[in-house]
DNA sequence: GCCAACGTTGGC
DNA sequence: GCCAACGTTGGC
């Protein structure tokens, strides 16, 4: 492939993710994976939330922030990982309800996320809305998730500092069968 | 534009 | 508490 001019195409759409951003299928679904600190907010929250519903704010990394922003699209499913706890696990499932918008939090001088180098003019950080589907039967954890060989190509695995990643859909129904007792 | 120093995330 | 993996920052 030759070199091209950069204008009009992000990096992240050409780089190790491009397929995730590629253009779809008409109907096709994608799957993803998003971490959360149970102490800060567990699946549970999201289940007893308004509308099973939240903002997903304060992600703070650029590599996520394109997901958010590029890649997930309403419908598509989205695994709700405890990170930070033991053990660590998938505990359930939601729904991209709302696709990418910004994130108000950086703009929040009393967020713990706020970002005073995003301008509300041209955003830094984008979020969406996650809407709980369901609790997996049983959590699968980190620790079954490597020993599973079906696994060891996942984002979750080999890049461990991200809080988004995608998720392919042979590993989502892998997991959605180990969640189940096997 | 390079790269060392530093900070953060998250597993263990 | 430690450490690996990265991202960011800042000196040059």
């Amino acid at each position: 492939m030759p070199a091209r001019k950069s204008s009009g195409t992000a990096p992240h759409r050409e780089g190790p993710w491009a397929e995730v951003f590629a253009p779809r299928a008409k109907g096709e679904k994608r799957y993803w994976l998003v971490k959360s600190e149970p102490e800060t907010f567990s699946f549970d929250d999201l289940m007893a939330a308004p509308g099973k519903t939240t903002e997903w704010n304060g992600v703070r990394n650029s590599a996520a922030r394109n997901f958010l922003r590029d890649g997930m699209k309403k419908g598509d499913q989205v695994f709700f990982y405890h990170s930070m706890t033991n053990p660590s696990a998938v505990m359930g499932i939601c729904e991209v309800v709302r696709e990418g918008y910004p994130d108000s939090s950086a703009f929040d001088r009393r967020s713990e996320y706020y970002d005073d180098k995003s301008d509300p003019a041209a955003p830094t950080w984008f979020m969406v809305d996650l809407k709980a589907v369901k609790k997996l039967k049983s959590p699968v954890s980190l620790h079954a998730i490597k020993q599973n060989p079906a696994l060891a190509e996942m984002a979750l695995v080999r890049i461990s500092r991200l809080s988004v990643t995608p998720v392919r859909s042979q590993e989502w129904d892998e997991i959605i069968a180990m969640s189940a007792g096997g």
